[in-house]
DNA sequence: CACAATTCTTACGAATTCTTACAATGCACA
DNA sequence: TGTGCATTGTAAGAATTCGTAAGAATTGTG
């Protein structure tokens, strides 16, 4: 598995390449960006599995921003802030966020509590053989997919690999692009087209109603996101 | 489901009270011990949800319990001590601790972070975000508004991205400007146009009547702003 | 009221994505 | 070896999304 990426939202450069610092020393890969328009607009390429956000941005206030992350894409995120009041944690808290951590820290603490975090999530997700969600239980080793009621659909591997990438990172968006490099295609264009088709076809073994499919999304120019409930079982 | 316990280990008794009290006005059911035999003790009868552990305890050292706690039983261990040094803070979340709170602190505090422990071990699995407003259901996981008949109309990425703008802030000013750096617009003229495209869409998607909106309403040189009562259901 | 600035709506078209059909490949088995 | 079947990429046309353009409607100003 890569490292964790770290994306760092601040408008002070130093503090920025700080963090940088200290984090990539500590194992992380890691994005700065001085804005957040900057920011998000990383987000349409990839996503980090860690949002260090400065609420105190010149550019707009983030609290929105954070709220976006944290409950729509279930990524980890910790705000950094000046403001050292109660009635603000308390507020970043409502928003979402995971931790608050207040200026001037140090880098020693802010490693440790992202690796808190990142163990604690961990944990959660440990992948096996068999994943269930919505109603249907995929064993991995068999390469078949079993309904509610007990049906069972084979899978083949081409569509193993998509329902993998799906299911080991749920309600978070998978682009294009991180798709493509997770699965083999090294080719640069035709691969898209066979991506939209392995799509397609697990779709319809999932019954997902074309119209309005309510468990692989699209999200148009950007990726994919896959909602439910994931439970892994090791076998 | 029954509330959180969560269990207080402090040798200071008005520290006790004051976490518990606190604790209980926000929906939690507490214990408290003042020693940690004592709270072994009840480990054996009951299994908390969260910990909130004392370090500077004259009992032991409390950091072999905290990684027993932390590690083994899975539960969410908060640190509070005394000690501000990052050194201590450090080896606390080595330990495996998932906070760690310095004295003095403000109750307000210790609740909204043991909140986002528990929201993030809950959401980590759960639907995504809901909005309620004016009889309508905004579901932006499965990007589908439901009427108050029930009828589903599903609205895409764009649409969705100028209508959590608005249900983010209601009964606010939403300039024009701050919307264009909100939704990825970085040009600078054009996406005017764009914009009102988006939102007359979306009017129509919310049966908006155009002489009249009563939802979005638009501040002719200014910007928009977004009537209704809105309330977010998180999970 | 006339006129300019701003905003709304509709139609259109480019880019993107979906689906279906088809061909190439590989494997099982008689 | 030949047949049949499953797998998977390619191709082509349909469908969707979303910005652009242009004219209509609205609002504010003098």
């Amino acid at each position: 598995m890569t490292a964790p990426l770290v994306s760092i939202l601040d408008d002070e450069p130093a503090i920025r390449s700080m963090l940088a610092s200290a984090l990539e020393e500590a194992g992380f890969r890691t994005q700065s960006f001085g804005r957040a328009r900057e920011f998000e607009a990383s987000l349409k390429a990839t996503t980090p599995d860690v949002c260090l956000v400065d609420l105190s941005l010149p550019d707009r206030d983030g609290l929105s921003l954070v709220h976006r992350l944290a409950l729509e894409q279930g990524a980890i995120v910790i705000i950094i802030s000046g403001r050292a009041h109660v009635r603000d944690k308390v507020a970043g808290f409502d928003l979402g966020a995971d931790d608050y951590i207040i200026k001037p820290f140090e880098p020693a603490e802010v490693v440790a509590r992202i690796r808190a975090r990142i163990r604690k999530g961990q944990t959660a997700n440990t992948t096996g053989n068999i994943a269930h969600f919505a109603g249907w239980s995929a064993y991995f080793d068999r390469y078949s997919l079993v309904s509610e009621t007990g049906e069972e659909t084979p899978f083949s591997h081409a569509e193993s690999e998509v329902l993998r990438l799906f299911l080991e990172s749920p309600k978070r968006l998978i682009t294009r692009t991180h798709m493509q490099e997770s699965l083999g295609g090294g080719a640069g264009e035709s691969f898209d087209r066979a991506m939209d088709v392995r799509i397609s076809r697990l779709r319809t073994k999932l019954g997902e109603d074309p119209k309005n499919p309510h468990l692989i999304k699209t999200i148009y120019g950007a990726g994919y996101i896959f909602l439910g409930d994931v439970t892994w079982e090791k076998s």
